[in-house]
DNA sequence: CAGTATCCCTTGGGATACTG
DNA sequence: CAGTATCCCAAGGGATACTG
């Protein structure tokens, strides 16, 4: 496999919302406009780099809209794009089977 | 962040189905029941020890269900659990939005 | 405050050869 | 047919220091 060629949609929205942090991200902006601090704090762990890395891919995947205010000291919002937030369902759907899995196995 | 603690059920969820193949095997056996080289056959470009690996963590989570029928040649079929099932509304979901994703982005 | 720049380490998964 | 055993590589992401 030179090339890793995905073909399948569910592949492609598994490649957009998998890793560590993205499906937490949503999470968080689902209830609204947040700034960069502010995130970090609220995704226990995540160090600065990798949150900056992580949005900016969000944002190049158009899930989320960065708003720099130009001001000082710096001001940065996130918010969801329609886009984002119409993922809206399926983050429901795993939290509900994430649930019943925690209940049932194991 | 020594240990990887996963505290929220989407993050469970994640943990399960997330990697390269999980969903595509789940997605074929939905059809029905599968030997171990016609679900090789099908993903195209995997190969059977990672396939195995994966079949393996799979039942391990209880997601599908191994039936060895100890016959010379082998004969080993897959199919998925109760609990395996139960996720095709997420896959279904994650299709949808794939395929929403591919036409609107980019 | 909101980031970049380096460096490093773990993990997922591929290639290939061998086995009951 | 249905695997296991070795070996290897790239990517994701953590730690830390620095910057406008």
């Amino acid at each position: 496999m030179p090339t890793k060629e995905v073909c399948c949609p569910v592949e492609v929205t598994l490649k957009i919302i998998g890793g560590r942090w993205k499906v937490l991200i949503i999470h968080h902006l689902l209830n609204g406009t947040m700034r960069f601090n502010e995130l970090q704090r609220s995704l226990t762990g995540i160090t600065h780099r990798t949150l900056s890395r992580q949005l900016r891919e969000m944002e190049i995947h158009q899930l989320i809209v960065r708003n720099n205010f130009n001001e000082i000291p710096p001001r940065v919002e996130y918010s969801l794009s329609p886009l984002g937030h119409s993922l809206k369902t399926i983050l429901l759907s795993m939290d509900e089977w994430g649930r019943k899995y925690s209940a049932v196995a194991k």
